[in-house]
DNA sequence: CTGAAAGCGCTAACAG
DNA sequence: CTGTTAGCGCTTTCAG
């Protein structure tokens, strides 16, 4: 392995001045720093992240905590996304991004200690808001962080705008004169179904149509089957009085309810409409494509990542407590006006 | 921050003491032992891993290299699935898993630049063929690797056994009475695509169907819209002479593909039955529901990560070169028999 | 502008 | 069984 010892032997120079070379430091005459960047450039150095860490506490680390829960963990298409996007971001400011385990050794231990171990920057929290407890010494401690996926404290928040979404959803609807809405939400303990849900409440009051409790059906899970389920149920519940559109918590549910909708002998859309929210890739190729809110998962990646680095490095900011990212609609062929 | 020297002036012993009760070596006595571990514990100790890895020149860090192309990255759900579990396995021998950029601070550098940078203990290759020439010089370095999409020289090779899981997906066919067999491949500059192309072939040789060109069409990307082009192709080329049944390369194009079919007037399985690879999750929810080949990622990743530890941790093995993971038929409804 | 020396926290001989 | 000592490779005063 060559060392800074290595190349100051080379050079002819004390090896704090490659050090300071390699920092770009200024006190380096530019003769010896060429020669210094020369050697270097001939023998292959690579520096040692791991001594410079060790004498400056800085890491260039930073960790991930994600949920190993099927169906939440990076596994999810809407983490993986957001993770590749900062991840990249990170990297552009130098960071490397590492997976925080439980464990340490073969030792059990809390994620605190795993970033102390590994003497990280800061952490990405991208773990849902029933495992607070699993992150609360994090939380309690002073390291850097930013989450992406509920509000913890005084973290910062990177999250879609929920809200908005909804509404350009529901105004949508509204506007092709839909008045009997139904909501399928997501699990109402994350946050996106939650938001979204209070949002639909919401939309109903400001439009003075009445909260039909029939024609809100909850899941409770992130799974497919919850679409085929909703739509059965609303279909039994409803019969008679079916909604004409409704306003699906996400993608995968808003497709498999369509798809049992259809079974059951209703088209879509001209017996009943339905707009998504995600805009999945598979959206655009169902029958009829699906109507939905894209979420920017790139951008909340990329500003999670802005953040957290400014936090770390104490830019001076504003430090928002919670940036949201604007969605937006995407229409496709699963809705119809109506008279 | 506590470190050994805290733990040992409160003890009373050397810090050297603490090094070996920590590491578990032998010759501390179950005394001092006791005393160390309660001291750590009352002083909130955590080892600092980058003094230890600068000491022992061991990282226990497994850095992983990804393209970041979309669709191939850790966006893509194959990627993420096996990531995920190759990092819980890894974990379980107190392993972390960290990211590689190209780049090192703020100029480009190689991976293996970064691999030294990083110290890692090993790599996670997760790139395709094409990318060959980006990682070439960890090839032809001596750190430890393992592979789960392509074949690099004597680099260890985790992945599906492709060619298995085509078998099944034809043998059931023909078993079903199809002869007229098309193929829509995945593109073939992947293992995946090569390798099930290769398998349909060497398939049609050995039931002594001859090879019609115009059945055989070929993807240039991994992206739904193939299945949809494909199809529509497919229908052009052979009016009036359809095939039976249709094995497409991957589950996303196949029941694209599907849709496209049903679109033109061909009833699915009626007309044309269609069998897919890779069992995603959507493929239980089309209508009909998609016959397919599935993998199973989890062992995919399990089975790399122990593979490369044992290399690392130079546990004498029959290194074997290249782990084939079986699949299995999944049958749904999208195939029907034929006379 | 350059160098000597101490230290970051831990491990690894080697003596005792 | 325990302690001493000398690093691992880099940064950082502080003199020169």
């Amino acid at each position: 392995m060559v060392t800074i010892y290595d190349i100051a032997k080379m050079v002819g120079c004390a090896p704090s001045t490659v050090s300071k070379a390699f920092n770009n430091y200024e006190g380096v005459s530019r003769q010896t720093y060429q020669k210094i960047m020369e050697a270097a450039e001939s023998m292959g150095y690579t520096m040692n992240n791991n001594a410079r860490a060790l004498a400056t506490k800085k890491s260039w680390l930073i960790g991930v905590l994600f949920s190993e829960d099927a169906g939440t963990g990076i596994a999810h298409p809407h983490y993986s996304t957001i993770l590749q996007s900062f991840k990249s971001r990170a990297g552009e400011y130098g960071y490397d991004v590492v997976f925080l385990n439980k464990r340490l050794g073969n030792k059990e231990a809390s994620y605190l200690e795993h970033c102390i171990y590994r003497g990280v920057d800061g952490v990405l929290i991208a773990v849902g808001a029933r495992y607070e407890e699993e992150i609360q010494d994090v939380l309690a401690s002073d390291i850097k962080r930013v989450s992406v996926e509920a509000a913890y404290g005084n973290t910062p928040l990177v999250i879609s705008d929920y809200r908005m979404g909804s509404m350009q959803a529901l105004e949508y609807l509204y506007f092709l004169g839909h008045r009997k809405i139904a909501h399928i939400s997501c699990p109402v303990w994350s946050v996106a179904g939650y938001e979204r849900y209070e949002a639909y409440k919401a939309f109903l009051k400001s439009k003075g149509l009445e909260e039909n409790p029939k024609y809100l059906v909850e899941t409770n899970s992130y799974s497919l089957e919850e679409g085929t389920k909703a739509a059965t149920e609303l279909i039994q519940r409803c019969w008679g009085d079916l909604p004409t559109a409704v306003y699906a918590g996400y993608d995968d549910i808003a497709w498999t309810a369509m798809t049992t909708f259809q079974a059951h002998g209703f088209r879509v859309p001209d017996d009943i409409s339905i707009v998504g929210f995600d805009n999945v890739t598979v959206s655009g190729f169902t029958t009829p494509a699906l109507t939905t809110i894209a979420q920017d998962r790139i951008v909340i990646g990329q500003k999670a990542a802005d953040v957290l680095i400014q936090s770390i490095e104490n830019k001076e900011m504003d430090n928002p407590s919670e940036i949201r990212i604007p969605t937006k609609l995407i229409v496709r062929n699963s809705c119809t006006r109506i008279d």
